[in-house]
DNA sequence: CATGAATGAGTATTCATTCAT
DNA sequence: GATGAATGAATACTCATTCAT
């Protein structure tokens, strides 16, 4: 009798493969020239059963976005709450970013080079999450700020667009390279730059 | 001003003007969104025509951005070529980007949103005139560095890449942002962070 | 039963439905003026289905031609089988061929006029059906040369394409002529005159 | 004379020049694989211009098989009429069919192969041209009939036909075979087999 | 729930034909 | 007349989505 909203879903681990699976082949083809049938096949099931789980084909890949990013957001959050102060913070902030997206390219290459399939993903549906990491990064700079540590006039929305647009672009030239070398390496020299950039005269 | 597969051109104003036209379509919709026959309407001309002077959909994005980036990037190295040191130099870069854009936002749409369509052109046909952009930049910087005004060690691609993905990411922003206020405005505060980023300590 | 590029056949009818209906598309229209949306119609399926079991308009021709000569010509191998001798042969498969072409109308339709269709058919694809057909008309032949009933030095292989290209042409005609008579009728005079050019002086 | 309402046509050689043309276009590639710009820079004209002289595409095939076709059985209407006796007539025509499709190959590429594209061609507008040789070999076996050489009770009509696509088969594989071997020498058997098979008994 | 055959709307590209020069 | 750039109708093929089994 009770079906709630929910019009079935007996098996929870389904929309987690698919979209696991999903990450796979939107990183080797990109969107647009992926099929909801290369999905399927790559997850191991049919492709009518997608649809069970996903409403579009759309859905699928602003799903992955929003649990990929929510996730990576939340884990660099806890994480770097047990640093010292607002430098130390985006030390790790900047390391994790790289650690993680080194230990998962597949994610890398859909993140850095997909998901900017234009105005559909960009605006709408995943600006919660992507706002949410600059809540993050905005928050440790407004920290500092207060702190002392940090320029008492730094613009902190500007700096915040702009170390995260550094870490991006780090990481697409890491991806589109091919990935010949070690993106965590990368992680001191941006922190060392951007924190220069930052931190108050005198300190 | 190749145009290889053209097979006739009396009239050396449409490719121009077809590619104009693209800008504003493929800013509204994007490159997957819009049909060839949009942007011959934008153009005012037949659809049959963009054919006479393109070969497929794809060559007319490819012919887009590399005309466009070659353009920009032509005008940022001879402007910045007056400047007297480095940092004037970045401080004029930064300004020129910011303000190019904000003055053609229809090419900023693209060019940040629309451009970034997976591998087909950051990898392959743009990557040169990609490259000649990140060239310009790592120039600069090194001259910084060999005349003693930037740090010593600094790791010029890293710091290279940093600076473009901080333009990149604000202007995205603001793109994104429906441009409610002046992306030049951003010029000042993000080349200070990132000068302030790379100068040698004790300038 | 070489179907190679089918990447699903679930109802093994649905082949032979598309061929069936494209024979009689074709006989109406031609090849080239026919629409694959048209041999959907007339099969009673949605146009994509028929990409389900061929990869191009053009394999449905060739797979249709093949089908029904490799069919025609196993047929008529088998029926002058019994046939006591070479003459009686002969008349077997003429009279077959007629009675065959008169019974199927759409297919001779097909076979005479559209098959026709340049290159892309005598040459390659087909050729090697049209060769067992002619095959069987030279064994047939050879066979009577040897048995001392044909003329000795008769031309087997100029005697084979002369009853082929006069079968066909008085097929021809009674397509074209909108088979206002029996074609069957003309298998005895065709047989009269063919053996009775290539039979041994003196029997 | 072909064109009642003449427009204009100053030149004279055009059209001839165009039919020309098609013939070697036709030939290479099929009627509906060829262009209309194809026909033209064959004929170093522009496309614009055959449309001065034909109204459609389609009216440059059946004009140039009218017009050829015309003129072959003017020939060889001419050319048997200086033989003394039918069988003599039947044994000339069959050689100069041979010759002259050997000496225009393309031609014979054109005639054999692409005039069958359908009904368009068959039916209609060359019927009348068709018919005429049809007329000219039926003609000669009606007087072999009457003068008692050829058998009193032969089947003129289908004989007629019988000829016909002998002779147009014997041509059509020697066409795909690509003319390695001369086709003249298949006239003697072609006529000795088709003579022997109409002759009346007892000559 | 799962399947995958079937659907049919959607589109880049071609090319016969026109017409301004 | 001649030109050839421009036109735009026409169509094979793809693939997201549905639904009978």
């Amino acid at each position: 009798m009770n079906r709630g909203s929910v019009r079935a879903m007996r098996d929870p681990d389904k929309p987690q493969q698919i979209i696991d699976a999903a990450v796979r082949v939107f990183a080797r083809n990109g969107f647009y020239n992926s099929r909801v049938s290369d999905i399927a096949r790559e997850a191991g099931i049919a492709s009518g059963t997608i649809y069970l789980y996903f409403k579009t084909k759309d859905e699928i890949l602003v799903t992955l976005f929003r649990e990929k990013m929510a996730g990576f957001v939340g884990v660099l959050r806890k994480e770097i709450a047990g640093e010292p102060d607002p430098p130390a913070k985006l030390r790790r902030l900047v390391r994790l970013h790289f650690e993680t997206l080194e230990a998962h390219p597949d994610m890398a290459e859909v993140v850095q080079v997909e998901l900017r399939q234009g105005q559909k993903f960009f605006r709408g549906a995943s600006a919660h999450e992507i706002s949410a990491y600059f809540d993050l990064i905005g928050s440790v700079l407004q920290e500092g700020v207060e702190a002392g540590v940090f320029r008492r006039d730094l613009p902190v929305k500007v700096a915040t667009k702009m170390l995260f647009g550094a870490m991006d672009q780090v990481t697409t030239s890491w991806v589109l390279g091919k990935r010949g070398y070690r993106l965590a390496d990368a992680a001191e020299p941006v922190a060392n730059i951007f924190l220069k950039g930052v931190t108050r005269d005198g300190i």
